[in-house]
DNA sequence: CTGTTAGCGCGTTCAT
DNA sequence: ATGAACGCGCTAACAG
């Protein structure tokens, strides 16, 4: 039995084959594919034509070799399933596309050892620079350290963490939590539950310390109890409406640190059949598109994903283009705005 | 006035730093931090101090041109921030990283001129192949077909179109339109509008005959006037609703080819003051994570994305590892499934 | 076991 | 205006 076994060999072509074909030297074909006026118009044309009809692309990954560059950047998110970081992502794709960079994106999935091979990796891959926002496990900030000294450029977004001259991008998070508080309040809450996060992240402790002020504002006094600390999943949020339902009062009012955790909150009172009353409300830190628009009881505090995502990337991009070190790190604080939907039910 | 210019020349330490400074050749150096068996235990331990001394590091890039690899597989999607999306990539970094891939996301924004460059831009960088979901504008295939003849694997999920030779991952779309249009009758809906998509793709038309199978199959008859066509944005379920209350008799049931579509919906219904009775029922495609929950009277249709990745990338690597060209194209088709929010107000 | 040489695809000298 | 030669960082062939 005959055996006929093709194998294609995919040679893409290089600048060589096009020299070749043309008789002439590969320096020329490189000098007209990068358009340099050191190349007659007429051969230009030419060797345009004869790539074109080879099928010529450009191995850019060749190319920044040589050049020693790299025009991409690269991102790390806690979980890309968070429609806040999808926006913040497709605020830096935006500002990057334009500025003909190519972002790569990476999920640490909230663990730190994650964080860890991902920082490794994009550094490996030579990235031109980081755009970051850490997990909740990060804790410890080697990786980060050593991103610092091998002279990689990043910038945090959102989620931070103190590492001297390392800018960021932040929400002012001590407001958003001051003012899900007082909109509560002015509802006719007095028992205000809250749901925080992980201590060790600076946007956690500021929403806290924003709820508190505003309890202080209108001279309620603080109860420990009330708050609840936890990852802020959904399944926290369910376990700590239960909590809060055990309370010996009422509680009538909850700000939540995240909108998912306000949600597993709900989840849970409807199965319990614990009716919401308009009075009280539910204040969901963070942006799902759909979280606030079906249950007019959920307001949402708006975190600008978008913007955010824009504006870090174009510091990174000022900060990359640096040729003196810069001590100082900037740090831009953008403003949430408190999204309260119509509730046109009553 | 002196000017005291810092430039800090960030060179990176290469294999041949390190074999000068053990005053070896970098051949060795190579194999080395290469794990081959061919270099002596002892040399390979001086070999590997000394790299962690200098903060060695190896660029992947330069590795890779050498070795004419690539490890890193390209993913476009329409939209990074639709939840079944997100959700996909998730499966699809999972199965990536653990055969050792990178992955590189893009968005087309549903715009066919921004896929087009994508591409361009995957080729450019040798991607080892690319995971697809077309957008609603691609009537065109030049760029898919192109890449195929660039010897690129690349495989279709969800979203797909008829290239030869070209697998994809699908769901049951058929079923899908017929198991939401089921559900809404046999409660008792018995005129049903369809918020249906551009018919060039292939899952809107088979949401749309799902639809129209399930209404004959209980013997009500279909009314054109009720299944409207459009993008499927938020103001366009806006659109629908009002088009669909301005009909001369009452529509007592939606059934949406995707949920952003039916959440602009229930904002018109709720803003006008419309009361959507329990038996009254919206059934969104797609899985945005929080729709259902909240209210009770959107039932969704679930797509499992995370698992549709981790199947594309599996099936895609090893279409990837074939050295033989493969004419018929498989086609995997996974199943959706109904979930039904319990109405615990009742 | 280790060194030498060559080349992946490209861009940039330096010549002519 | 074009060609020759070299090197980006790394690996693979062939020596010894």
């Amino acid at each position: 039995m005959q055996v006929n076994l093709l194998i294609i060999v995919e040679n893409k072509t290089t600048i060589h084959d096009i020299a070749r074909a043309m008789k002439i030297d590969a320096s020329t074909v490189s000098r007209a594919l990068n358009n340099s006026p050191r190349v007659s118009l007429k051969t230009k044309d030419r060797i345009l034509a004869k790539a074109n009809e080879l099928g010529y692309q450009r191995n850019v990954l060749a190319s920044n070799l040589r050049k020693s560059v790299n025009n991409t950047i690269g991102v790390i998110v806690p979980r890309i399933s968070r429609h806040f970081f999808s926006s913040v992502i497709s605020g830096i794709e935006e500002a990057a596309y334009d500025a003909g960079y190519n972002v790569i994106i990476c999920q640490s999935l909230e663990q730190l050892e994650r964080e860890r091979k991902i920082v490794e990796t994009l550094l490996a891959n030579r990235v031109a620079g980081v755009l970051l926002s850490v997990s909740m496990e990060t804790v410890k900030f080697d990786h980060l350290l050593n991103m610092k000294n091998n002279g990689t450029p990043f910038l945090f977004f959102d989620r931070h963490c103190g590492i001297e001259g390392v800018s960021s991008v932040l929400i002012d998070d001590f407001q958003g939590g001051f003012d899900a508080t007082e909109h509560l309040i002015l509802k006719g809450c007095r028992n205000i539950g809250h749901f925080s996060g992980p201590q060790a992240l600076a946007i956690y402790r500021n929403r806290t310390a924003g709820y508190i002020s505003a309890l202080e504002k209108h001279k309620i006094s603080y109860r420990p109890e009330l708050v609840l600390h936890s990852g802020l999943m959904e399944n926290d949020g369910e376990e700590g409406a239960r909590t809060l339902l055990s309370l010996p009062y009422t509680v009538d009012g909850l700000f939540s640190a995240n909108d998912v955790a306000a949600i597993g909150a709900m989840k849970y009172f409807k199965r319990e059949g614990v009716i919401i009353p308009d009075e009280m409300a539910i204040v969901g830190f963070s942006n799902e598109p759909v979280s606030g628009i079906i249950d007019p009881s959920l307001t949402t505090i708006d975190q600008p994903g978008f913007e955010i995502g824009q504006l870090a990337t174009r510091l990174l991009l000022e900060e990359m283009s640096r040729t003196t070190i810069t001590v100082k790190a900037k740090t831009t604080i953008l403003k949430s705005s408190l999204i309260e939907r119509d509730s046109s039910r009553r």
